[in-house]
RNA sequence: UGAGGCGUAGCGCAGUUGGUAGCGCGUAUGGUUCGGGACCAUAAGGUCGUGGGUUCAAAUCCCGUCGCCUCAACCA
């Protein structure tokens, strides 16, 4: 086969990044599309991809005083109409069973879009003594929100996600801890999938439903549109109200709590593919790969190769590098191109060439720069290569989104910003109308108010703005 | 849900005056190869998304239906 035919293998990153977007995720095998619309199957190496996210998240959730638990995955219809907000934004996207066991139930069960009002009808029966608080539980589970149209790990009916939710005896520290997890994510955005973030609150009409404040993460993507990437909610009383999360405080009163609560899900792994991707497919950070390292013998039949590439592969292996040996009958070349469209960072060519001097050519996935090392501590070169490839690949990414951010004074100068893929910040009367307005126009929304800015006008009614806020095209 | 596109071998596709299905890649076996998707030989693989209709005859024409992709609206 021809180097033609591989280039038609995956859609033209530039010219069409949707289709090589749904190319990508399909040929890298990271997700095949399930059997019921809407659903997707993660395969094993976007699984992977996902146990990486998992163990890394919960190092952090933990050390920030979170226990995992589980709770149902069915919750009672009555439960969501008791939040008002709550159940206006989530009705039209709830599953529902009403039957089971041959017949109709008396209760419908809604199958979670999310848990808050279970975990607090399970924080009121818990809670008691201020001395309870704060309780902070984090749950892995599954979700599901009958999304009309759906693209693999952007949005599915069903998705794999955490959701952290705590409660407290005062505002203050509900709030603090929102603003906290939303520091944690960041974190763990920036350092571990190498994705710059623009992190803020959310306006009215994109906060969650039945929050007080939600703060979001954005992510700008290759196409310059922004994907929400995780987001935190200050969600007051209004939770513990509805679902009478009560404690007796030191003063002998009955109070309220005052509950948050925060979430990613694998649309992660959809940010990861669109914000590193390039022309040959994924490009993922070292933190998450499920192989950082792929090494590839030359002329296999050779004599030592094999055992020069095994060799190699243990000692990395010892160092604690997810290292695979391809060891399959297919061409070099083939491998090099299949392990490159698979985002590995880390390619390492093993030939007789090489092992007589010494040395093996690693080629870095990211910049796809070809250098050779001695193979005498090799896995010390190895790993900080990955560490190299890891802070290169955020200060890349960091660069390019840098340099998408524009300012606009006007309804024109916010269209003009997003058709040329930027991020557009300008300023904000904060009415409705406006925002609304807006999104009419350019088909670019609110994603977070900019901290620490203040524009002089409104760009779309001219009066005094109360906010400047960065607009784009969002996911 | 609105607009557009598409369902033929695992993947990508060809196949209209309707006549009983083909190409490339991949797969299997054997051999030669191996520093950017190698080559030769042989072979396996299809109720043409699905239901109905027209016809002597349907992948092809008509009606319905299901699914997928993109854009728009909603969301992690």
């Amino acid at each position: 086969m021809g180097k033609e035919n591989f280039v038609e293998q995956i859609a033209d990153i530039e010219k069409d990044f949707p289709q090589w977007y749904t190319d990508v995720v399909i040929k890298t095998k990271l997700v095949d599309y399930g059997p019921v619309k809407g659903t997707m199957v993660i395969r094993p190496y976007g699984y992977a991809v996902w146990e990486n996210i998992q163990s890394e998240l919960n190092a952090r959730f933990k050390e920030c005083g979170y226990e995992n638990a589980y709770f149902p995955l069915l919750i009672p219809m009555s439960f969501f109409t008791k939040e008002a907000e709550h159940v206006e934004g989530f009705a039209p996207e709830v599953a529902v069973v009403t039957h089971a066991g041959g017949e109709e139930l008396s209760e419908p069960l809604a199958i979670r879009p999310t848990s808050e009002t279970i975990i607090g009808n399970m924080y009121s029966k818990w809670l008691q003594s201020y001395r309870e608080l704060p309780i902070k539980i984090n749950q892995w589970a599954n979700v599901m929100r009958w999304e009309k149209t759906t693209r693999p790990f952007l949005r599915t009916s069903e998705f794999l996600w955490h959701e952290g939710h705590s409660a407290f005896a005062t505002a203050e520290e509900a709030e603090a801890e929102t603003m906290k997890m939303l520091d944690v994510y960041k974190e763990f955005a920036e350092n571990v999938l190498a994705i710059p973030v623009i992190c803020g609150r959310k306006t009215e009409k994109e906060k969650f439903a039945g929050a007080v404040a939600t703060y979001g993460m954005e992510a700008m993507m290759k196409d310059g549109k922004s994907l929400q990437s995780g987001t935190t909610h200050f969600l007051g009383q209004n939770f513990a109200k509805a679902f009478d999360i009560k404690f007796l405080d030191k003063d002998g009163a009955q109070k309220y709590a005052h509950t948050m609560s925060f979430g990613v899900s694998t649309r992660l792994i959809g940010a990861l593919i669109m914000a590193h991707g390039d022309g040959r497919g994924l490009v993922l950070p070292p933190p998450v790969a499920p192989v950082q390292a792929v090494i590839i013998p030359i002329a296999a039949k050779k004599g030592g190769v094999v055992e020069a590439c095994k060799a190699v592969k243990e000692k990395l292996e010892k160092a604690g590098v997810r290292v695979k040996f391809d060891d399959t009958d297919s061409s070099p070349g083939w491998k090099f191109n299949e392990w490159e469209m698979k985002g590995v960072p880390l390619r390492i060519e093993l030939g007789p060439r090489d092992i007589e001097e010494g040395k093996a050519l690693i080629c870095r996935r990211d910049t796809l720069e070809k250098t050779a090392y001695p193979l005498d501590g090799l896995d010390k070169t190895v790993k900080q290569l990955l560490e190299v490839v890891r802070k290169d690949m955020l200060e890349t990414a960091r660069k390019r989104r840098d340099g998408r951010i524009v300012y606009a004074e006007d309804l024109d100068g916010i269209l003009n910003g997003v058709e040329s893929g930027n991020f557009v910040k300008a300023g904000w009367c904060g009415c409705r109308a406006c925002e609304d307005e807006v999104k009419a126009k350019t088909a670019a929304t609110a994603r977070v108010f900019a901290e620490g800015e203040t524009s002089k006008k409104c760009a779309v009614c001219g009066k005094k703005a109360e906010h400047t806020v960065i607009f784009a095209r969002a996911y």
